[in-house]
DNA sequence: GGACGTTTCTATG
DNA sequence: CATAGAAACGTCC
């Protein structure tokens, strides 16, 4: 566990079977989430109850690790704790709203979620988006897929995406 | 202004 | 089916 003054947020590893991910808590809620090896781990980092940690804070990563382990099994979690999104821009934000509708084994195209979104021509940007996305795996961007039933692109390691859409029951060319 | 990206469509062989 | 080129547009530098 680590604390920054900068921003007041706390990071907090969580140990599953795919490895060590780290989360990271604002005074809002959850506001990232790192794959194993995506950061900077600190020695020793599973939930290790300290003082200065936040009540709140500890309610919601118990949450946050239920979630993860349920979605890391191909599961729909149960609840998830609050989504603090709002460092993203207003595209992205509008993008990571329709990712979290998409259920578990369910799948979109990037156009499809461009027109959810209200802009029919950002396709692109709609990738973007989802690369930016500070949430992965609870924010399902691995649901998007491109529009020809193929896997597309994952800023966190296509593996990544091909296991977690296996593990829900998705086939990918 | 310029480059780049988790895209998509059309044209062509 | 595969490849090439272009269109498109939000972000970041």
């Amino acid at each position: 566990m680590k604390t920054s003054e900068r921003n007041q947020t706390t990071s907090i590893s969580i140990a599953t079977p795919d490895g060590r991910f780290l989360a990271r808590y604002g005074r809002k809620g959850l506001v990232s989430l790192d794959f194993p090896g995506a950061a900077k781990i600190g020695p020793r980092g599973s939930l290790s109850a300290r003082q200065r940690v936040p009540g709140d804070i500890r309610r919601w990563h118990r949450v946050t690790v239920a979630a993860l382990k349920q979605a890391l099994a191909g599961r729909q979690p149960q609840a998830l704790p609050p989504l603090d999104l709002s460092a993203g821009t207003e595209l992205q934000r509008r993008v990571w709203r329709v990712l979290r509708k998409i259920g578990r084994g369910q799948t979109r195209s990037y156009g499809e979620i461009a027109r959810a979104i209200g802009r029919p021509k950002t396709v692109r940007a709609v990738g973007g988006a989802c690369g930016a996305n500070p949430i992965p795996v609870l924010v399902p961007c691995h649901r998007v897929l491109a529009i020809n039933g193929k896997i597309g692109g994952f800023s966190g390691g296509l593996d990544w995406k091909r296991t977690l859409l296996k593990r829900e029951g998705v086939r990918v060319q």
